[in-house]
DNA sequence: CTAAAAAGTGAGTGATTACTTACATTGTGA
DNA sequence: TCACAATGTAAGTAATCACTCACTTTTTAG
């Protein structure tokens, strides 16, 4: 019936790693519920109700499990932060970087830059709340830069490192710089690709993510 | 007593343009109010009645002058981008790209990228509830991408344009690519710098600005 | 000055909210 | 089989919500 669904969604499994199998399967009902009634509108504008109706539980088996409404939203999003983005996130970093040592680095930004495109374009609703609610929510933002933010920026300075010893880029700038760049001039080009176009995703876009590179890698500046 | 109220903002004399002139001191005042409100709590979270409160007048008056809670925050939202922050963007953006033509690509870029760093660190909040909103209620995205996104696009691109003829930087890369590039890497640069780091605002960061310039124009490669 | 219109008010309005409680059902260990 | 705990539920609860209305005050126009 809804297609925003916990367990249609790329990142579903995230909910039964170890960390919380004490999860039943009417816990994760509820927390499926939840995720797709926050997503649509938003947590202040989310009714118990509503995601009691959506689990097919009482309201009350919904805090009999989760004390308070926030108690439902931080259930559900830590633990899919903590074990399932994050983990994601860094390890497919980590991994693209080890495994292609020796792949030019044009190559590897490339496989960065489609692998972002796709967990972004998959979980573009789930990312819209977690980001919406971090702004109410410190524990949601503590969570979000540490395990996240922090982690993958400490992956691509480890990339940017290794090839600033090959001699591959340039040593006078910090590795952070690099990094921040980067990521931003994908992200925005990824944000403006969605919300400014009607193009659909993931649709012969690799030349266009190919030129950001050329543009990292080279710069705008006419050669001399 | 409240330091977020609309008067204490950069982008205050907003609501007092032309096409506002209509608004009594009174509906004024509603506004104000409501922008630390909603600001605060966000548009779900907040109330009208501490709307009300907040502007010193019943909970009555407000819906004298506005048909719903929704009403006031387009009145005071829309008003506030189409007026003010638009033409603000926009305005600033024209003036410095035709006022410096024979300046060098790099001062030009710099700035840009300061003045769009005193924006964003002087509207802050106003421009986070914006973003949040936007998600919800789609006259005001529209508002956002037609207003302040396109045009302020079309002004980079002037000066990206200018600059290609002028040999200054490559000619094949089209256009979009470098602006969105660039204002990506010089965003995402302040975001990190606003969320991840305890630095305060605009101290010193000159130098930092310099080097994502030398790398937008220079690039990432070792020189050959 | 006066009368009508506009603006302001605070006490409502019914609907809805997050959450509770008293009770029923189910699962479990001996 | 039975006692008891865990789980589930529908009907609450008080509070709060956006919004209205009957009425007073202020402003405005002739």
């Amino acid at each position: 019936m809804d297609d925003r669904s916990l367990s249609d969604q790329p990142i579903s499994t995230g909910l039964q790693e170890p960390s919380d199998l004490q999860l039943t399967d009417k816990q994760w009902n509820i927390l499926d519920a939840a995720l797709a009634v926050f997503t649509e509108k938003g947590f202040s504008a989310a009714t118990t109700s509503e995601i009691a109706r959506q689990a097919g539980v009482s309201e009350g088996t919904i805090f009999r499990h989760f004390k308070t409404k926030k108690d439902i939203l931080l259930a559900m999003l830590v633990p899919l932060i903590r074990n399932t983005m994050g983990p994601k996130s860094v390890n497919s970093l980590t991994q693209m970087i080890v495994k292609n040592e020796n792949l030019p680095l044009r190559e590897v930004l490339l496989m960065i830059a489609l692998e972002r495109q796709e967990f972004l374009t998959d979980n573009q609703a789930l990312l819209r709340l977690i980001l919406t609610e971090a702004q109410y929510h410190p524990e949601l933002r503590e969570v979000i830069i540490g395990e996240v933010a922090y982690k993958s920026q400490e992956q691509l300075i480890r990339l940017i490192e290794q090839r600033q010893q090959k001699g591959e880029i340039r040593q006078d700038l910090p590795a952070w710089v690099l990094v921040r760049s980067f990521f931003g001039m994908v992200v925005v080009y990824m944000l403006s690709r969605v919300m400014l176009t009607k193009r659909e995703a993931g649709k012969d876009n690799r030349e266009e993510i190919l030129k950001i590179i050329d543009l990292f890698l080279n710069g705008a500046a006419m050669e001399k």
